[in-house]
DNA sequence: CGTCTAGTTGAGCCCTGTCAATAGTAGTGG
DNA sequence: CCACTACTATTGACAGGGCTCAACTAGACG
């Protein structure tokens, strides 16, 4: 995600609250699971945010910019590493105390504000398994969101339909349907109905989905 | 992107604050464009987030079930069409004027609340590209992106590498190599260097691109 | 000039999309 | 209750887009 061109020079004001730090090409500015103290604001320079599959696949979620800011975690470590791209400065903050910030607003403001960050890491993920899981794994990774979220145990009902789920996949529904066969087959999972399944094994599942 | 669950029942003051509303399967709660008057918490059922290419390819960018919010943007009008995957409940709150939002906080806070919500808007607009573009058009939109924000006029002179670009379309190298090759062969972009491009044909690419 | 990395190009294969036929499921009305 | 319809899902045959593997070219740098 590439963002629209904004301001490389910040006020001097602003400049003052953080430290500016330079990066060589390829220099790592922060890995993956580190603690997210600080965040970031491009001034010239280029970085990518990438994230490494345990078989080493490889996704780049955005590209920064001069203007750019990255580094905005909820979660106490960083779900990204952030790499220079080429010779790169940026101004480093402290990073704002989400929890604090979330908790001066009113009921609703709260709400609306915790749900516009966690929007934005769903939609990091998701653009994570559409650029590089394969159909299986893409199916794996979805039954298991529906697991982790149903509160069903062992056993989902399905609300939407295969071309609900093949467009959220980004794949076609009779991929979808033969993903599901594949699943079965291999006793990863179990039918009552079409959209009514038991998860049989979900340790491989997890394995699947990489 | 599936949300973590939340508890779907919220306080009873919360609760005064919206309107409660109730959809069919397959009603359309708000469409794209459509003035983004409202944010929706989900009671109960389940919602589906999708935009439609002009030929019709159509793409799922999230599912929200009970205590799932939806509807947060910063533009004036909706991003992505809202529909009812079957029996729904919601209720509706007036949308945040985020203008307000963000002006109400310091320089900083303000610089950070803005680019938390344009890296959620960023990272579905990715999403979509991953899910439903073919690789020509994959790489179509990634130029475009890049002409917007580079202010070279019609050149530009790409930072990253050709394994960078392919990390973050979810290709190969060798595929987008094929792809660069195809956009010269066909009159759109030409190369000062590898690095170096020039846009010959813009209207042209945005056709390819969607 | 040799080495190393980045990039391009070609050949072949495989995964997934396309097209088509079949089967299950729900709803409707006689 | 069954026939009829409409929709959803499954399965098969086939084609094609993108991946894999491999060779080659082009710069960059010492």
């Amino acid at each position: 995600m590439m963002r629209a061109a904004a301001p490389a020079r910040p006020d001097a004001a602003l400049r003052a609250l953080g430290r500016v730090r330079h990066f060589a090409p390829q220099q790592t500015i922060f890995a993956e699971g580190e603690p997210a103290a600080h965040v970031v604001l491009v001034i010239h320079g280029m970085v990518r945010s990438c994230s490494t599959f345990s078989d080493g696949r490889r996704f780049i979620g955005a590209f920064y910019a001069a203007g750019d800011m990255f580094g905005l975690e909820r979660s106490p470590g960083y779900l990204a590493s952030a790499e220079a791209v080429c010779e790169t400065a940026g101004i480093f903050y402290p990073a704002p105390n989400w929890l604090d910030i979330i908790h001066a607003q009113d009921g609703l403001s709260r709400r609306i504000f915790g749900a516009v960050m966690q929007s934005g890491e769903q939609a990091r993920g998701h653009a994570r398994l559409l650029g590089r899981l394969c159909a299986i794994e893409k199916l794996a990774m979805f039954l298991l969101e529906c697991h982790q979220r149903a509160d069903e145990g062992l056993q989902v009902t399905l609300k939407m339909t295969r071309q609900d789920i093949a467009d959220y996949l980004g794949l076609t529904v009779e991929t979808v349907s033969r993903c599901f066969a594949q699943l079965k087959r291999e006793g990863l999972i179990g039918f009552r109905s079409s959209r009514e399944l038991d998860f049989l094994d979900v340790p491989r599942l997890r394995n699947i989905s990489g």
